[in-house]
DNA sequence: ATTTTTAAGTGTTAATTAGACACCAATTAA
DNA sequence: TTAATTGGTGTCTAATTAACACTTAAAAAT
């Protein structure tokens, strides 16, 4: 077999930084590695890349691994290669972030991997760069967010709009006007409105909504609004 | 040494997406592969990552090769890890952009490659997924250019409101109403109007303006509106 | 010398959007 | 029946956006 002589070849790892939602504030899922170096140590779950598998695919897998999630919100973001990332070996890390239902999980929990949910701002010490993985990350969701219709993926299919404003107000650690927001929200036509109520957090009762699919996939590369201030609120 | 065992390694090359603004068009850099297979087809400028070296300072190194030119806009933009890509061998590809100014190029050019700018509509097949690659920053550069002020990164240090309006029509093949174009761009503040006139465009001369380096820095990441109803324009 | 040509430069108005603001409604618990 | 809690909504003002047309400077042509 004629390959390319005298280059280096070197590991590729997937690492995926998956979301949840609680209600009140944004989570993380870690896992505890199973292996060395740094076994018990809290991770990111990743997984290095198969001989037959794109990027994409590896991250599915390694999703669906710990999750049993697919079809999940899933994007690359970063690629990290300094020579010195992981002390045992040279190896690159593509990072994905996933945005996933945290109640779908819990119904399919693996039980293959110590896996736990954090506070995004409580988050343990993690190995290697994971923790600036995960700051990134942060970043990035909260710059996409204020522009595009991404947060849904976070909540189950009904939610309501005092849900969805706890939301973006726990990832932009602001408050919001719920005039503005719901005006905002409603307004991009993306929202049906059901006739039932969610009666659990409120005694009156709040609508549930659900995502108009079809306009939801027209629109999720448009440009929003979400955030009022965003300059203030991203950097 | 102990590694990670039954794991395979693969090749890691970085590609450099180098775009130019030649006054009146987008350009990208290409070079003649000097090395089997597809030798003397077009591709981007590209190798393979060194066993010291990180993803950037491999793009910043490659980026020298072929221009001369340090400290550009070089930004990361995605990995492309399909397991065929590359024919001969599995690669991963991760992908920069460049915004360099065409003229300091041409001062400087390498002459170790064959390298040539082609227009961006009318670049010539490029080999593996190369294609796919400019494609994507294609884009990427129009998002980015909407919301944040690059494209300063593509013109001499020196240059005219005109000049400015032409990249960005000729980025987004649109044209722009020269009132508002103008009243927005010097309202970001980021601009100084220079006494000296550029006469080469016009009879009545043009002011020249220069960047307020120390606002450009700090509004680098601001939300502008640069470009009107970017809605139709990017997608 | 005058006129023509060419691109640069600038101001106003109307429509839309964003943000600040406060009250009423529904339900349950006391 | 009253109080407490959360959901839901409307108006006004300010800011922003986009549409629009004329004047100016300088060189080239007559």
């Amino acid at each position: 077999m004629i390959r390319y002589s005298g280059q280096t070849r070197v590991l590729v790892a997937v690492d995926c930084i998956i979301f949840g939602f609680d209600g009140d504030h944004l989570k993380i899922l870690l896992i505890q590695r199973g292996f060395e170096p740094e076994i018990k140590k809290w991770s990111l779950m990743g997984g290095f890349i198969q001989p037959e598998e794109s990027l994409d695919q590896a991250a599915n897998r390694i999703l669906k691994q710990l999750t049993g999630l697919e079809g999940v919100y899933l994007e690359q973001m970063q690629a990290f290669g300094d020579p010195k990332r992981d002390p045992l070996e040279r190896t690159i890390g593509i990072v994905y972030f996933a945005l996933i239902d945290i109640h779908q999980y819990e119904k399919q929990i693996s039980h293959e991997y110590h896996a736990e949910w954090f506070l995004l701002d409580l988050a343990p010490n993690l190995i290697f760069d994971h923790a600036e993985m995960v700051a990134m990350a942060k970043q990035k969701l909260r710059y996409k967010a204020a522009l595009h219709p991404i947060l849904f993926e976070l909540l189950p299919e009904k939610f309501t709009v005092p849900q969805l404003q706890n939301l973006y107000e726990g990832i932009y650690g602001a408050s919001f006007d719920k005039r503005n927001f719901s005006r905002k929200l409603l307004s991009t036509g993306l929202l049906i409105r059901q006739k039932e109520k969610d009666k659990e957090n409120s005694k009156k009762g709040a609508f549930y909504y659900i995502l108009d699919k079809e306009r939801y996939k027209n629109n999720f590369q448009a440009f929003f609004n979400f955030v009022p201030n965003p300059e203030n609120l991203i950097l």
